[in-house]
DNA sequence: ATAGAAAACGGACCGCGGTCCGTTTAGTAT
DNA sequence: ATACTAAACGGACCGCGGTCCGTTTTCTAT
């Protein structure tokens, strides 16, 4: 019954976890739940953190020593789908995984990614917002990385920065904005992102 | 001394101001002066609706009913530098008003946005945080069907959804961060974006 | 079993953005 | 001048994210 589910944030440097305390684990256990339970039931915006505090019977201090800030919080609970989302652009099959054209690829992800986004809007919305760096959280590091190594094979000048933009065009905010708001279909978002990355990498 | 500065939010909707009391009138000049002192002395995040409610000597009800929001506030305060902009990409003399290629255009209000983005990036962050709606602002939507109007010129299938795309690349938090945390230099920013809207026009 | 230390706990507390509503004040009509 | 009305006012109040620190619990070494 040890760690059944979530790895520790903080992967400590050697390998194994340092001895987590039993009341410490159970506490978890039971804030997870608390929380998918009230995201299920009343949406994201009422998972407060004294409301899982009261939920989760566990003083509100607990609650932020566990996950750091509401942020914080938001990504443990993305973390499963967000690790299947990065499994697939990194291992799966072409065109999204290895195999396919950069330009492909980029394609791939992008549909993916808008399709991730429309999903998990609300969640992703909430665990950007006042974190101390939206852009420097490891699943948005990784995914520039990837975008960065698609674009190196095509003679970009300088893929590090064109990543971040076309990372900018994905914006969970921007996406759940354009289908909720202004009623475009993912449809025509995945085909636009698709003659940008087109129009982009056509090497003439 | 009517009007000094700053165009009511809301154009009311024949012309001319429906009666403005003097003592709103004296509030929003006192609000204003102050906000600007704060800013200017301690920095954006110091720009707190009590603190400036109590350095204009107004009660907090006052500040929100002139301003709406804190984001709202930021927005008036932004206004001014926001509209000569707005002036530049509208009438100005080309490559960013009118009379340059659409491509040129585009490449030049990428860049004055950048630094335009540059030295009013805390302002813009805090007009961002929290707002109903980061894109639906008057001078977002009005730099989106710029941009559209521009691309429009040039063969791309959904001018509307590529605006947005472009724009996002041009977020004021994404900029900052790219500086301010990655040390990226204005020039790259610039220069990456010329190279994005030259593959995005070319023609063939 | 026992003692000691480290870790986890819990809830009072803070500052902030935002709302509400009873009170005051500026303009207007007489 | 006076009375009336609509607007502006002000500050108590709320919920939220986040911090702090005295208390409790778990583990380990003896």
């Amino acid at each position: 019954m040890f760690l059944v589910s979530s790895i520790p944030i903080q992967p400590d440097v050697p390998f194994g976890p340092p001895h987590e305390r039993s009341d410490a684990a159970r506490n978890r256990e039971r804030l997870l739940c608390a929380a998918r339970e009230l995201v299920d039931e009343f949406g994201v915006e009422a998972l407060t953190m004294d409301a899982l505090a009261c939920k989760a019977q566990v003083g509100k201090g607990t609650v932020f020593r566990r996950f750091g800030s509401r942020a914080g919080l938001m990504m443990t609970l993305l973390s499963d789908s967000e690790s299947e989302f990065q499994r697939g652009f990194m291992f799966g099959p072409p065109p999204l995984g290895p195999g396919g054209t950069p330009s492909e690829r980029l394609m791939a992800f992008g549909e993916g990614r808008i399709y991730f986004v429309l999903e998990n809007g609300e969640l992703l919305k909430a665990a950007a917002t006042n974190a101390r760096n939206r852009f420097d959280v490891p699943a948005t590091v990784l995914a520039h990385r990837h975008i960065e190594v698609l674009l190196r094979e095509a003679d970009i000048a300088d893929p590090w920065v064109m990543a971040m933009s076309l990372l900018s065009a994905l914006d969970p905010e921007r996406i759940v904005n354009d289908v909720r708001v202004h009623g475009i279909s993912p449809k025509r978002l995945t085909e636009s992102w698709r003659e940008l990355v087109a129009r982009l990498m056509r090497s003439s």
